[in-house]
DNA sequence: TCCTTGAGTTTTGCATGCAAAATGATATCT
DNA sequence: AGATATCATTTTGCATGCAAAACTCAAGGA
């Protein structure tokens, strides 16, 4: 989305620099209070409240409200306003295959294009993400995680891909973080990191396409666990798990 | 998951009706004006002529600019309007291996998911595609084998997935249609596409997903070859290639 | 000749205003 | 009492207005 700081091959084309408008900046700025959980899935979003929060007029933030909805972050019901999308269950069992798929495609591109010194890079994240697990200290590792991830699929040098991954990232990183896997998963999880790790320094493409497809899947896994479990927020009055409950029709 | 689920029936989600408000109506009529080709590549797209083409105000007709810029089919400089989207060969070697997985992923779900008469359907436009290619009508057999493809994503039953394989088509298809491929590719075309019927009434889901890979390539390779010789329009008067003429910066 | 400079026009970005729809509350009827 | 009808308030969708930025183009200077 933001093609601000990316390493530098993409200013080829438009180079100066990003967000003069207000209305971009109010994308970015939506886009973290959702993704980062300050909205609550579900939660409506009334335009007066944003407003006066930006400290802008309804136009750009209307405007802003359309480009993420049309990234399926917030739900447009006509005259009725803009609600946080809610992810239920069939969408992670949508989205996680189509992100395994890119995922494949971007570790086979990164083993044919990456540098040593990016693998180094990661292999350095990764040794952190280890400590980090042995720790138990989670949220940091998920950041180095993420980040991981994140490098792996710059690695494949193709902006369209990353697009669309960071993309379906995006919505789904709520749910990923408010999942709490067991001591069993995480321990798995890092063993599949050390393969993945592996296959990068060999550059064996294949197989770390298959690698991250797995290691996505058991994601996929985890996360649906929790969320079925309790995908409301570790504190918060609303009892009401994953139904609608602002639904009239 | 739910393998019950019966062809027509993606209206399980939002039944009611379509475009209830101007600016959805606008993003879907202004999508086709591109896609179909209406607007010319690199082409400006003053806001004022199309307030005036749609009798609407600028207000949701620059909610649904912004919309069309984040798919990608619009470039929005600041303070300078919007341009359609000019496609690369850079980009299109972006897009194709995505395409190409994303319609492996479809083929493998397919696989396991279509109906007997979905494929019986399939099967009567490929034959009515095959006689359209001998007697050589390209735009027929364009059209047949665009829904073929549409139809496959379609048995797939993952919305997000065909979401996003739409979004990528769509900006490729004008390319594609001025793609006048030679007798040769056609023909190599039309084999393939032999063979993933097959596959498809075998319901071998990995064979299927390597030809849908393999002929996508071929096709990357077609549109770049008539991409590069000329990717004006039949007739125009304008004689630049590919290179930028309304840039100034 | 070519480049710079500067008014005049056009176009864009944003704020505001207004009507219709939705929401909430109160009153009325069975 | 419970349900429905009616009215006031809020919120949304769209149109319009205004200032700033960009484009046009012609005149002046190197």
């Amino acid at each position: 989305m933001n093609d601000d700081l990316r390493p530098m091959e993409t200013a080829t084309k438009v180079a100066p620099i990003a967000r003069a408008t207000l209305h971009d900046e109010l994308v970015a700025r939506l886009r973290d209070l959702i993704v980062e959980g300050e909205l609550d899935p579900g939660a409506r979003v009334p335009e007066r409240a944003l407003c006066e929060r930006f400290g802008v007029s309804r136009t750009p933030l209307r405007e802003a409200l359309k480009v993420l909805a049309s990234e399926g972050l917030l739900e447009l019901l006509p005259n009725r306003g803009a609600t946080v999308a809610r992810l239920t269950a069939h969408d992670l069992d949508e989205m996680f295959p189509v992100m395994g798929a890119l995922e494949a495609l971007a570790g086979a591109f990164a083993c044919a294009r990456i540098t040593d010194q990016e693998v180094a890079e990661i292999r350095a994240l990764h040794y952190q993400m280890v400590l980090h697990h042995m720790r138990g200290e989670l949220p940091e590792y998920f950041r180095l995680n993420q980040r991981i991830h994140e490098l792996i699929m710059d690695a494949a040098r193709n902006a369209t891909l990353s697009r669309l991954y960071r993309g379906l990232a995006g919505r789904i990183r709520r749910a990923r973080y408010v999942a709490n896997m067991s001591q069993a998963r995480w321990d798995q999880a890092v063993r599949e990191h050390e393969a993945i790790l592996a296959a990068l320094e060999q550059r064996d493409g294949p197989a770390l396409g298959r690698l991250l497809e797995e290691h996505l899947r058991n994601k996929c896994e985890t996360v649906k666990e929790s969320f079925l479990t309790g995908p409301g927020d570790s504190a918060e009055g609303a009892p009401e798990p994953v139904g609608e409950e602002p639904r009239r029709t």
